[in-house]
DNA sequence: GATGCAAATGCAAGCTACTTGCATCTAGGA
DNA sequence: TCCTAGATGCAAGTAGCTTGCATTTGCATC
């Protein structure tokens, strides 16, 4: 958590180039708002609130709640974030979708697809990433007992994390 | 989905001796309010939500909101009823816990903890229950991946109904 | 570099889904 | 039958978005 050298940076002047042409890509205009919204994803890899980063945002130069939300909707639109709910939070939870690079190319490769999963402490309620996932056999179970075809799934966890054990 | 004999029950005067027997052992007051709530989710064995509740018990008579509300929380709290959020829905549903009776024993048995997963059509928005759980080997993966100790979990799926396809 | 327009922003108002306070009523034990 | 903790109805309050509108701005084009 020491902030080494310009590691802490505050709000960027650009994001990574993929990301830009990621943006442009799915017709999303640049703007420094966005630069700083999506910035935040890619500092802290963590799920945000619209709230949180709201937050988050305006220890630098203020920007509107309704600005932030709007930006999310747009980033989800172009399939660079996901959103879920967690049980027993009121809150819309959004976390980036980066794409499936290193991984052992197990799904199709269609661009962005790693999604991930979550685990909430009961207790200090730290949402952390996991990067397990739904095996293929109980998809198949699912689509055999409800007659559904299964488009998407989400898997949350809730539990003590290793500080409040 | 036909009513057979005296089979559509529109609301109960007493609820099966279990249920209110589980409802006094969870300092719960049995009212004529709460067999009516109850009584829904015995007869619909689905999700509800709040208002699809309030809606439904307001075809008989009237039943205030907030009764329902803290009805669904009193349920709640002495652990008949479980609450989980669909991505994508703003509401709360709500489920029944059935005790875990005829299934073969592969939970610890501590009354009810027959919890179940939800798949819900992303074209018509039923949701349907299933039978279906996380695998054993999966929550170990969990537990060692994030230093958390797993005590619940969700699992939703999205996808498209038999009659959607 | 100047121009035009679709899209983004700020501000304020509106909406949905709860959630709570309070006075009154009632289930259920004494 | 009586008492009291807890349930109810009614109304007001709150959180978390969500939208309308006038203004500004990114960026493709000239």
């Amino acid at each position: 958590m020491k902030d080494r050298e310009a590691k802490k940076i505050p709000d960027r002047e650009a994001l990574p180039p993929a990301w830009e042409e990621k943006l442009r890509s799915g017709k999303v205009k640049v703007t420094p708002n966005r630069r700083r919204v999506l910035g935040r994803f890619l500092d802290a890899d963590a799920p945000w609130t619209l709230k949180s980063l709201h937050r988050a945002l305006n220890e630098g130069e203020a920007c509107e709640l309704s600005s932030v939300y709007r930006a999310l909707s747009a980033f989800r639109t172009a399939g660079l974030l996901e959103e879920f709910r967690l049980p027993g939070k009121r809150e819309t939870y959004y976390s980036l979708l980066r794409p499936s690079a290193g991984r052992r190319g197990q799904g199709k490769s269609s661009g962005h697809d790693h999604h991930h999963h979550h685990i909430v402490c009961q207790d200090c309620g730290t949402v952390s990433h996991l990067d397990v996932c739904v095996p293929t056999a109980l998809l198949g179970r699912v689509e055999d007992a409800s007659g559904f075809r299964v488009t998407e799934h989400h898997l949350e966890f809730k539990g003590l994390c290793g500080a409040c054990r």
